[in-house]
DNA sequence: GCCAACGTTGGC
DNA sequence: GCCAACGTTGGC
């Protein structure tokens, strides 16, 4: 039996809104309140259980790959969608056919130091970046070898 | 805080 | 089905 290939991912959040720091402390968090179908399909179609995720903080100052992440167990419903008093509330979603998915992201180690967005922009490794073209998907792909590159740079 | 990019909504 | 208006994301 060969194992599937290891797939790694990039995860963005706020810092201000749920950081490196937050995931060490809870351990792990479901990734809940993506509403980009794109990033959704992802969760629900391509994670796996242990694939490797960078957790990057977005809008910082400055913004950049703070983190290692892991996904953990099978997607499921983002219970957001269904709770009126959330903000990702969705009318539309009904348990029996759920609007939104998710994985659980578990901690895995907080990197040496945040490597700023301007620092993986000069990388030539990197420049086939998903993150430079599409800088709003906050859920995407990352190849192996950016994968390694990025924690180098990061002096992990 | 500003604004460009871009995804979504809704009128027609 | 087109596209203008609008809201959100995220870099700076």
């Amino acid at each position: 039996v060969t194992k599937p290939p290891r797939q790694h991912w990039l995860v963005k959040s706020e810092a201000g809104d749920y950081s490196i720091d937050d995931l060490a402390r809870d351990g792990s968090t479901p990734w809940t309140g993506v509403r980009n179908h794109e990033a959704k399909n992802l969760m629900r179609d391509r994670m796996r259980s242990g694939d490797r995720v960078l957790f990057y903080h977005s809008n910082g100052s400055p913004s950049g790959v703070a983190g290692v992440a892991r996904v953990r167990a099978r997607p499921s419903p983002d219970p957001t969608q269904f709770d009126p008093a959330s903000p990702y509330f969705d009318p539309g979603a009904s348990q029996e056919s759920p609007r939104w998915w998710l994985v659980e992201i578990e901690f895995v180690r907080k990197l040496p130091r945040t490597v700023p967005l301007p620092e993986l922009r000069q990388e030539p490794e990197l420049s086939e970046m998903t993150l430079f073209r599409r800088s709003r998907l906050s859920v995407q792909p990352v190849g192996a070898a950016e994968f390694e590159r990025i924690l180098k740079m990061a002096g992990a």
